[in-house]
DNA sequence: AAGTCGTGGAT
DNA sequence: TATCCAAGACT
């Protein structure tokens, strides 16, 4: 859960989990189903399926214990080089060499690496390296990630209170909050789609699901046209993806969501269907839609059209 | 090996 | 409002 993503935003999530399934026999045997809806909201949506995928190979062809080799750890899924690393030093008091966003921004601060990031990792992975001590090797890893969190931030560290500042080169050639230098980042292309919201007679709504990998990877959505780089008309979205042949009625506004790589603005049109519609998908009570696996964005098009529909 | 993959908090 | 970025992994 927390690869990317920040411990506040994780906690809830975390308790939540781990009060529902609180040992890996109990994940393994969960539905996939049941676990996105728990981790909606979190964002990066193939960490829920590796993490539900790994706790099966553990726990069905693994005889339900983790290996505790660094390299085979690195073969289940979700399980990258940091979190590898990670496991070895803290879960098992064994020395690996870690480094995440916080460690590579403090050790680029301290021996004042210029290189940008990514080519500079190289480098940065080898001063890791040659500072990892053999003993507490997992309090090392944790120590340096909070000095990251706390002081030595992205911007505006706080030097005066670090006490590493006296080593710091980056800090005595007054560098220290530039660093580590990025690469520019290209402006966020905005993608545009129509969403349908189509309210049932008794109240429910229609969903569907999403194909399993890929965006938003087999998490809910609320039925629209394909986003695309070009504006749709209303005729044009009903002809290319309207779930049901209804009048459709514009609502006003736009829901505007950022993802990593593009924005997407989306507006809504709403539809009243009659008591047994001919639709595929799910009808779900929007009282119970606490129960699906609802990303951020599909819940933000949800109560713009209540907001504006009803 | 660059692109893909979410979301919210901080500034 | 715009930008950055977080206990990265996968393709």
């Amino acid at each position: 859960m927390l690869q990317q993503t920040t411990v506040s935003v994780v906690k809830p999530y975390f308790h939540a989990f781990i009060t529902r399934w609180p040992t890996l026999a109990d994940l393994a045997q969960a539905t996939l189903e049941d676990v996105l809806a728990a981790w909606a909201g979190l964002g990066y949506y193939a960490r829920a399926r590796n993490l539900h995928q790994c706790a099966q190979e553990v726990a069905f062809t693994g005889n339900g214990t983790f290996p505790t080799d660094t390299h085979a750890l690195q073969r289940l899924p979700g399980i990258g080089a940091y979190t590898a690393a990670a496991m070895t030093a803290i879960a098992f008091g064994r020395r690996a060499v870690a480094v995440d966003g916080n460690i590579e921004r403090v050790l680029a601060r301290l021996f004042a690496v210029t290189d940008f990031l990514p080519a500079a990792r190289s480098h940065i992975r080898i001063l890791a390296d040659a500072l990892t001590p053999e003993n507490r090797c997992g309090d090392f890893i944790q120590a340096v990630m909070d000095l990251g969190a706390t002081l030595c931030t992205p911007r505006q560290p706080a030097c005066m209170l670090c006490p590493l500042q006296r080593e710091c080169v980056g800090f005595q050639q007054g560098l220290a909050a530039t660093l580590p230098a990025r690469a520019g980042q290209s402006p966020h292309p905005i993608h545009y789609g129509i969403a349908f919201f189509v309210l049932r007679k008794d109240g429910a709504v229609l969903l569907r699901r999403r194909p399993p990998k890929g965006l938003l990877g087999g998490m809910m959505e609320v039925p629209s046209t394909p986003w695309r780089d070009d504006f749709w008309t209303l005729e044009e979205a009903v002809a290319a993806a309207a779930p049901l042949s209804l009048e459709w009625h514009p609502l006003p506004g736009t829901v505007r969501h950022v993802f990593t790589h593009f924005r997407l603005d989306m507006r809504v049109v709403m539809g009243e269907a009659g008591s047994n519609p001919a639709a595929r998908g799910i009808w779900s009570a929007l009282d119970r839609m606490d129960e699906q696996a609802l990303p951020s964005v599909m819940r933000k098009i949800l109560v713009h059209a209540i907001r504006f529909g009803m």
